[in-house]
DNA sequence: TTAGCATGAAAAA
DNA sequence: TTTTCCTGCTAAT
């Protein structure tokens, strides 16, 4: 259930593992045959993230988009490279066993094999490990449990093996080929991405769009066509962080105060990218943040603190269904 | 064993 | 605005 930030590490994850291989492609779930089909044997060239989607660039032209959407997953095993950000993520939450970590070793039975989740959270437990070169690879002939490929766990819609790593795609909203002319259309289709357009225009862009917008700016941060990778948690936590309320209509929100939104979302992508965390009470001081870390649910100002009490004025967080999504906001602090 | 839930979005109405 | 789809985890039974 990733926002963007998880997306742009996966994409990176990509390149660092699967970029320049080869790949063989199938679909054990069934689902993506033919799509599997058109992809096995060709070289990854390049992998992109924009907000929420991920696009794979094959030889001739082929792309893959991917969209995770609330339940999808990529489970990397093998020889994982994992971005040296990792650790530094890792050395600033001081943990070595945390929850909530994206990027998180798992042993399977044998204990030998480790699988990499970036996507869901369901995956994110285990020890992170700074170096991934892995243990217990067996040669090419070796099919049991522990050995390579690694066995096919669950509903796996696309797997991508390198001569060193799988990738397994399970749960998507969206896994389609698509022509370069494609991939241009759904990008033109979303709004500015801090880590993909430049960040003044950006600005100007998201800026524009909300000033003119008579929907409630709650509804505006989730609206990947305004802004790209906003999803339920940070559009909670960015909306307090500003002090607004939710329902404040686009164009009703002070010039100044839309931009300020901006230049968050700038700063909580980069850290999110980062941490491969969702750190939105970054301004605590280390032994605020220690605590609120050590509890997975102490990370958020608001977010999923229906009937809590404000952190900052005590009064009881309200809940409420927003587009069908919940909203969690405080209705002192953010009038 | 089952029901309910989740960091999403497109189609249907 | 409501329905539908995608999957797996977890609390309740």
């Amino acid at each position: 259930m990733p926002e963007g930030h998880s997306v742009h590490r996966i994409a990176r994850q990509f390149e660092r593992n699967v970029v320049g291989r080869v790949v063989a492609a199938s679909s054990p779930q069934g689902r993506f045959v033919e799509g599997a089909a058109v992809l096995d044997g060709r070289e990854a060239i390049e992998a992109r993230a924009v907000g929420k989607q991920m696009f794979l660039a094959f030889e001739d032209d082929v792309w893959l988009r991917v969209h995770l959407g609330m339940y999808g997953a990529w489970d990397f095993a093998g020889e994982i490279v994992v971005d040296p950000t990792i650790a530094s993520a890792n050395g600033r939450m001081g943990h070595t066993n945390q929850r909530g970590t994206e990027i998180a070793p798992i042993y399977d039975a044998a204990g030998e094999n480790s699988l990499s989740s970036i996507g869901a959270p369901r995956r994110a437990r285990g020890r992170v490990r700074m170096s991934e070169q892995t243990t217990g690879l067996g040669d090419d002939g070796a099919a049991e449990d522990g050995g390579w490929p690694p066995p096919v766990v669950g509903q796996v819609r696309l797997r991508l093996l390198t001569d060193v790593t799988c990738a397994d795609l399970r749960g998507p909203t969206a896994c389609q080929l698509q022509t370069p002319e494609e991939v241009q259309a759904t990008i033109a289709k979303l709004g500015p991405d801090p880590l993909v357009d430049d960040v003044t225009e950006g600005e100007e862009r998201f800026a524009a769009t909300v000033r003119r917008k008579p929907t409630a700016i709650g509804l505006l941060l989730m609206d990947q066509s305004v802004v790209s990778g906003i999803g339920n948690v940070y559009r909670a936590e960015m909306l307090f962080r500003a002090r607004l309320n939710p329902h404040t209509p686009g164009r009703d929100v002070p010039e100044e105060t839309v931009r300020e939104l901006w230049r968050d979302w700038v700063r909580l992508l980069a850290i999110g990218v980062e941490t491969g965390q969702m750190m939105t009470m970054d301004d605590l001081d280390p032994e605020a943040w220690r605590r609120a870390m050590a509890h997975r649910d102490d990370r958020h100002w608001v977010y999923h603190r229906a009937g809590l009490p404000c952190r900052v004025c005590g009064t009881s967080i309200v809940l409420e269904e927003m587009a069908s999504r919940k909203l969690y906001w405080c209705p002192n602090c953010q009038r």
